[in-house]
DNA sequence: ACTCGGCATTTTTTT
DNA sequence: AATGCCGAGT
């Protein structure tokens, strides 16, 4: 957003200043402590660089200090290096870490961000290269979304068959290879109903009218602007004299064109990553870009960080016994120096409540240490699950017992409704053009703009080939609209353009603005006036907005921000478990790791493996991999015999990934009596069944067997585990049976371990028969 | 124009 | 279970 300097500024810097001479004299503390791989990848600045970094191998030290090198010694200058990341996190963990390495001394690095953050700004200064001008607007997923559904709707494509949300994922995977809609090859052609291609390109003329981008469009542009602009990418080789790409196993086409486009001159680019840790296949990501490495930059040099510094060997051991099963792997050997350890820990629940008590329990009793462990504060503290809707069974359990807990990546800030329809209003004031914006915000409060009166607003608009609000005020004119929508109309127009006024006006106190705007509006008061019980957490929100606006110039810089940033770092305050899906867990340590919800469906998720199969099923594993890396000093693993989905409940299986771990560094853990008070209507028997030993039973078939040997096990846990031959047999033709999801109905034959039953209601069915109680007992079944 | 209730769909992950 | 969409009723 800032101006960048002007070029004869990056021409100087070419120049070694006497005072970089003399700080390569200096000794070089960045350098102390670092292993001899890790020294190589930090001294070895010219030419390609391919740093395959392990888990835990101090791959951010390394690079940081490679930075370090290259600015000490005087070889670039700060505003020379380019450096991406995948995630803001990363970036601002960079910046900070190189600050506290050089001190004070170097002012910021400009070109130091994610891919998305960098691209805006060259994209703002080459905005018309691309039909835009440079004050274009970023959409989120939302508008994005919004715009999709409208195109569909123009096309006179049913949109119930037709998801927007199909659409936008088909577009975003042709962005993510950088492909415009003259691009897209032939072999996608069908898609989306055969309309894919006309709509893909006239969502982008849309974008273009709007002068808007999405986050695709910012590297495609870039792109294609670099493509069909060899000055401009030129000038840019010679500025960017040194490229390091951070978790380069991320990165998609799109992103690995404009690196190589980038780096084509010079080829100094050091890229880092790890195979074993590409968990973003579905967003586009291409393992691909890191496999072929050199031979996309022939002569490269392929630096191995494999000495682990995070976890105990056990630990280790367990992910590595474990990522082994995936296949086309580059291939390293982690180990380390560490004391031997705890071993992972693994536990067998009942259902999912029960799992979150226990981990709510022993995250409590391990901060006062327990099992022979020493004592940890809950900051040490992570629960990592697969899918963010699993976090809610440990926020309801924290929140009754009151454990402290934070969210990271949950709903966000940015993202609740409030806190977009202000922020649509604050668009507004910078550009009243912004249509997405006055669509949101038109009848937000209700101001007795329906249907109709949109419309109108609209054709008159597209007539005269105006922006919305130019279009409501041609309406008012033209007196089509009458009464009281009429008069709250004027005043919303009238309202934006003061308000657009006062922001470009410097005198203005943006932060006098926004408040202005929001009350004005009648936005506060509409929440005033709600009575529901989240109204007043809303208005907290708003408050936290403004508050939030304190930190920038201008409602625009703001904009921005919220744009590419959308996360929001809350305060300290006390010790806090964190709770987060494993893909933010990337990048992140925590002494003590919880990984519940093992269980086969939700880990490997059964959508990854239906949709890329073994591809699917790798990169899930991969995401196991990364999660038990995550944890420096105590590994849990989990999983629930029984879990809600959708409202149903289902019996789950132990997920496969827990055959593969080697058992040697692998403890099961029991622990009766620790749920005394917490659930009086399950006898213990059942506790036990379900935490028998699961390890050495791969999935519920050996745990079966293990608890027929159990001549205590009551019919009732039998139940929940009926297995194959033996419950076949207990359902001759005739039978009576009681399904979770179709009800009762009367079994009519078999076939193999599945049956054919009548259901009463759901009508004709086969079905496996585990998943099948006799009628008569189902009554007293727990679920 | 707005509100409410019934129905369907949902949940993988995110810059 | 929880949300979103649609149609009917006010």
């Amino acid at each position: 957003m800032n101006p960048i300097d002007d070029s004869e500024a990056f021409e100087a810097a070419a120049r070694l200043p006497l005072s970089a001479r003399a700080m390569a004299a200096r000794p070089a503390p960045y350098l102390d402590g670092l292993n001899p791989a890790q020294r190589q990848a930090v001294e070895t600045l010219e030419g390609p660089v391919l740093m395959l970094a392990g888990a835990g191998t101090g791959k951010t030290r390394a690079l940081t200090a490679r930075i370090a090198h290259l600015l000490t010694t005087g070889t670039a200058r700060p505003n020379e290096v380019l450096a991406v990341t995948f995630t803001n996190k990363a970036a601002r963990e960079m910046k900070d870490r190189i600050g506290r390495l050089m001190g004070e001394a170097v002012e910021g690095m400009p070109w130091l961000g994610t891919f998305h953050a960098i691209c805006v700004k060259l994209l703002r200064r080459h905005a018309e290269l691309a039909g835009l001008q440079s004050n274009f607007t970023i959409l989120d997923a939302d508008d994005q979304i919004r715009l999709m559904k409208q195109e569909i709707a123009a096309a006179g494509i049913d949109e119930k068959r037709w998801p927007a949300r199909q659409l936008a994922g088909i577009i975003d995977q042709w962005k993510n290879r950088a492909l415009t809609p003259a691009q897209v090859p032939a072999s996608d052609a069908a898609a989306f109903n055969n309309r894919g291609v006309q709509l893909y390109a006239a969502y982008q003329d849309r974008l273009r009218n709007l002068n808007a981008v999405d986050f695709g469009d910012l590297l495609l542009h870039m792109v294609t602007i670099f493509q069909a602009h060899p000055d401009v990418l030129d000038q840019y080789r010679r500025w960017f004299r040194y490229i390091l790409v951070d978790e380069y196993q991320d990165t998609n086409i799109a992103q690995y064109l404009w690196l190589r486009l980038l780096a084509g001159g010079h080829r100094n680019i050091c890229c880092v990553g790890d195979d074993d840790q590409s968990i973003y296949g579905w967003r586009g990501a291409e393992v691909g870009n890191i496999l072929r490495f050199e031979k996309d930059f022939p002569g490269a040099q392929v630096i191995r960080l494999e000495q682990n510094y995070r976890s105990t060997p056990h630990i280790l051991a367990a992910a590595s016994g474990l990522i082994a099963a995936n296949t086309g792997r580059l291939g390293k050997t982690l180990w380390t120096e560490a004391e031997t350890g705890e071993k992972v820990r693994l536990i067998g629940h009942w259902d999912g409540e029960e799992e979150a008590r226990w981990i709510g329990d022993e995250a409590e009793a391990m901060t006062r240490g327990t099992r022979g462990l020493r004592p940890y504060t809950l900051d040490d503290m992570a629960i990592l699950v697969r899918a963010s809707h699993q976090m809610r069974a440990f926020e309801d359990r924290f929140l009754t017992i009151g454990l402290p807990y934070r969210v990271i990546g949950g709903p966000r800030f940015y993202e609740r409704m409030e806190i977009r329809d202000a922020m649509a209003y604050f668009r507004l004031a910078v550009s009243p053009a912004d249509d997405l914006a006055f669509e949101r915000i038109v009848n937000t409060p209700k101001r007795g703009l329906g249907d109709k009166a949109q419309q109108t607003i609209q054709q008159m608009a597209r007539s005269h080939g105006v922006p919305l609000v130019e279009g409501a005020r041609l309406v008012l004119e033209s007196g089509a609209l009458g009464g009281k929508g009429a008069a709250e109309l004027r005043k919303l127009v009238q309202g934006i353009g003061r308000w657009h006024g006062a922001a470009l006006d410097p005198r203005e106190s943006h932060i006098e603005l926004a408040e202005r705007i929001l009350d004005e509006s009648g936005y506060t008061a509409m929440w005033q006036a709600d009575k529901t019980p989240e109204a007043p957490g809303r208005l907290e929100n708003l408050k936290e907005l403004v508050k939030a606006l304190e930190e920038f110039e201008n409602l625009q810089g703001f904009l921005e921000h919220v744009a590419l940033i959308m996360d929001n770092e809350t305060g300290e305050g006390g010790a806090r478990i964190s709770v987060m899906t494993l893909h933010a867990a990337k990048g992140l340590e925590f002494p003590v790791v919880f990984l519940p919800g093992w269980e086969d469906g939700l880990f490997p998720n059964q959508r990854a493996m239906d949709e890329s199969g073994l591809k699917g099923l790798e990169e899930e594993r991969r995401l196991a991999y990364v999660g038990i890396t995550r944890a420096e000093e105590v590994c849990t693993i989990s999983f629930a015999a029984n879990r809600r989905v959708y409202g149903q409940w289902q019996s789950q299986l132990p997920s496969r990934f827990i055959d593969e771990l080697p058992e040697a560094h692998v403890e099961v853990l029991t622990a009766p009596g620790l749920y005394g008070g917490g659930a009086p209507q399950r006898s213990s028997l059942e506790d036990a069944a379900t935490r028998a030993d699961v390890y050495a039973s791969p999935g519920w078939k050996r745990l079966q067997a293990r608890s027929a040997q159990r001549p205590l096990a009551q019919p009732r846990e039998a139940r929940s585990i009926v297995i194959d031959a033996e419950a076949i047999a207990a359902f001759d033709p005739g039978a009576r049976v009681f399904h979770q999801k179709f009800g009762y109905g009367t079994v009519t034959g078999t076939e193999g371990d599945k049956l054919d039953i009548a259901f009463d209601k759901a009508g004709e069915k086969k079905v496996v028969a585990r998943f099948v109680v006799a009628a008569g007992q189902a009554d007293d079944v727990p679920f």
